[in-house]
DNA sequence: CCACTACTGCGTATGAGATACGCGAATTAG
DNA sequence: CTAATTCGCGTATCTCATACGCAGTAGTGG
């Protein structure tokens, strides 16, 4: 019954045995992650390509591929180390109070490491640290009386919005950073030389009330609008709660 | 006053007024910009290449960049293409319809290219069709008294909930297509042989039930889990609507 | 202590991909 | 006609991922 484990979960547990013959290995999976993670954070995602990493370690190219497979493989080790380790949560926080300290937990690995965001997902959550994360949100519907599918439905959803808000947050400040005003000046004045009111009625409405007008900065440490946002999704989790439990 | 406009914006409304010297062009941006969505359509994006989209089209490499200045701004184009027009909505329709309307009309547009929520992001919306979708799903709030404020967090919590859930549907979808069963056999089994009770209890109760076991198949036809996630953000849209309105 | 075997690091080579640069041909304004 | 443009595209450079295989190393069984 000692089925073979999958590569891929051999080495995101890291759980193969030390070879007992050949050569003392003098680069380990987690050196190269680590070196990697460090390129990633310097300089971005697109950075870390196999030989800047290798001559960060100062080994070379093709050394790396003893210990990996490939580079998506690489990729996928570091989405789980750029989690770290999920803080500690009180125990008599309400699950709302927990999902918010959950996100702002991921908020705060998140920013370490920008790139998380950027990384493909392939395959279900399955890292270690990705599954303590996730580990953690259900434990925010603890004590809850809810069917298990509804609990994953409710955290699917966080996890979803919570991704999907900070990659965009992130990537409009990359993109604001590189080049502060794609659009002749400013957002507001690009969009108002191409917003017809006939085409887009209810955006011209608000380009001509001005709104737009001070929205140039696109940093992400302006959290504000997400927390609305996450407090929306919020609302949504507590009217299925009490859907479910009444 | 007639300020310069950007080279971007005068690509995405093609603006470019044509030129009367030198010899007629037998290529328009629009030709790319279909020839690369064809080509991402039928062999995903990682096959458009500047040498796959021109010999599509019979061209040279090089001949592309006549017309685009760079292959980000080639992706930029088909970001916009890929929406298509949105689909008309019903007047009479209140919010809550009209933006369920508006996810399945996103969902539709989306199933036809699988590869644009893959398109990095560095701008805010400007194209013609992005600026299209998220008029319309301004409009679906309109006759509410509501801040502009809050009706534009309630639509970019929106655009964020979407596009993150089928990013992610598609994402899982693709991989597992690609590689059915990443972690020795099955996602269950895999979950079995790594998840410690001690370490994430909330998860290994799950795993304990059995919630797991049917799960397989990622396939994003299988709206049911996006749409109960569409719900909740729904449910939190119409808290935040009697908040505000009463 | 020796041969064997399972490993190691790494050099070389291949093939794809983006894109700078600039030539020669086409087209039209004056 | 001549000059001003603009077009298509060939050539060349640089960066990457990665297949392949060699040579050296450390336990192991004789």
């Amino acid at each position: 019954m000692t089925e073979e484990l999958s590569p891929d979960l051999v080495l995101l547990w890291r759980l193969r045995e030390t070879p007992k013959r050949g050569p003392k290995p003098g680069l380990m999976v987690d050196d190269i992650v680590t070196a990697a993670v460090e390129v990633a954070d310097a300089e971005g995602l697109d950075a870390v390509s196999m030989a800047r990493v290798a001559a960060h370690l100062g080994n070379s190219t093709m050394a790396l591929y003893r210990h990996i497979k490939s580079k998506r493989e690489l990729l996928m080790l570091m989405a789980d180390a750029a989690l770290e380790e999920p803080p500690e949560f009180p125990a008599d926080a309400d699950w709302r109070a927990g999902m918010t300290l959950w996100a702002r937990g991921v908020f705060a690995a998140v920013s370490r490491h920008r790139w998380f965001v950027h990384i493909p997902i392939s395959a279900p959550p399955f890292g270690p640290r990705n599954l303590m994360w996730f580990d953690r949100a259900l434990g925010t519907l603890r004590g809850l009386d809810l069917p298990h599918e509804i609990k994953y439905s409710l955290v699917m959803g966080l996890v979803t919005y919570v991704q999907g808000g900070y990659r965009l947050a992130l990537d409009l400040a990359a993109g604001y950073a590189e080049n502060p005003a794609p659009f002749s000046g400013s957002y507001a004045a690009g969009l108002r030389k191409v917003v017809d009111p006939h085409q887009l009625p209810a955006l011209a409405e608000m380009v001509a009330d001005g709104f737009f007008e001070g929205a140039e900065d696109f940093e992400p440490s302006d959290t504000g609008d997400f927390d609305f946002g996450l407090s929306v999704y919020l609302d949504g989790v507590a009217a299925q709660i009490e859907r479910f439990t009444r």
